[in-house]
DNA sequence: CGCAATCGTCTCTTATAGTGGACATTATCA
DNA sequence: TGATAATGTCCACTATAAGAGACGATTGCG
């Protein structure tokens, strides 16, 4: 069992940096109001090589220029920054998602859906030949869909077996053991959408 | 007729530096906790010596910098940001209230409450021997009241004169035609407090 | 077509943000 | 009272943010 992505020790309390949100948001304001870089520039009063850099975060603004930045477009910078956060709260970037493999087999497992999103998705691949059995006491949900995206998937709920194929979308009854396996000789790409209890 | 602090042209768009408020904010937030700046520094990441110069207003902290001092704090950084503008429209630095002085006799008004305020108060700095006579159409206030801070002061409102010393505090009555003079050898200042209809 | 205008990026230089360590000052305690 | 530790500031140095202008790519227009 190993996560990614997490932080060791006194990192913990350490914040990500808020460059990356911060700078899809300031292109968002700008190019929404249909300003060139050299509109916002004259603006606030910040060159646009550096409005340029911060917006494909190649620098980290100071409060200065921030506080200019959000002058020009009439927001109070608190606002600004709460944008900026509540986009990256809703918006999971697929690099950021969180990634879980089995070095073994090469199933792999990625949390696609943003933390606190009421249904998560996770983005499932099984190998050819690789079986995964699910007890049903790891059933922590309320509701449960299977849909493959490629490749074909033999699933076990219980005792009955479904042949899955490309398209396919199955939704789950109540907790039972099953069984995700991929007997054929190309990988199986899925998505498992559910809700938690 | 002059107005101080008014912003000429295109630099009306710019929002003044908020280096003061986030700094101020940050010093609230680390002595509030009790902490030292090594342990501000240790739980952020961010040299004592930096996070010095930022409360002392002398550096402008980057976003990243921001971002671990906020994630310190365990707090957001736009409610960060929001505390310390909040901060700045209740609080009205001396250096920065809105003066206006009479260059002929040196009566000095000077607005000491923040904009927005439900009461007003004004100091006003009255030179020996000088007049102000006040119409009563110039009254647009709900509730006046004067207290003399230092010296004497002459106050005549319609056909009743007040003859106030250091210390006194006269309630307005309804509108008439005022007159603030100081017949005597030393400065006034006294303090005006009203409420605007 | 070709010219001009506009856009975003790149390059170079300068200003300053950020760091580690020394320092003066002030509590704390033996 | 002297030793020790803690706090905030200052200093020298490095990293990088910020500015001025050049550059190639694209667009629009005669």
């Amino acid at each position: 069992m190993s996560t990614i992505r997490d932080d060791c020790g006194k990192a913990s309390r350490l914040q990500k940096d808020p460059g990356g949100a911060i700078s899809r948001r300031i292109r968002i304001e700008r190019e929404s109001r249909g300003w060139s870089l050299s509109d916002l520039a004259e603006q606030s009063g910040v060159s646009k090589a550096m409005i340029s850099k911060i917006e494909r975060a190649e620098a980290s603004p100071t409060a200065t220029v921030l506080g200019r930045l959000s002058g020009a477009f009439g927001l109070p910078l608190s606002v600004l920054l709460a944008l900026a956060e509540r986009e990256e709260e809703c918006l999971s970037l697929h690099d950021a998602q969180p990634l879980w493999a089995d070095p073994e087999t090469g199933y792999t497992r990625r949390a696609v859906s943003p933390p606190g999103a009421k249904v998560e998705l996770i983005e499932v691949f099984l190998p050819a030949g690789v079986r995964i059995p699910y007890p049903a006491a790891a059933f922590a949900f309320q509701h449960q869909q299977i849909w493959v995206i490629s490749g074909a998937l033999d699933f076990t709920e219980g005792s009955t077996l479904h042949q899955l194929q490309e398209g396919d979308c199955l939704m789950l009854g109540p907790p039972a053991d099953c069984v995700f396996s991929n007997p054929h000789n190309a990988a199986a790409r899925y998505l498992v959408a559910l809700t938690r209890r």
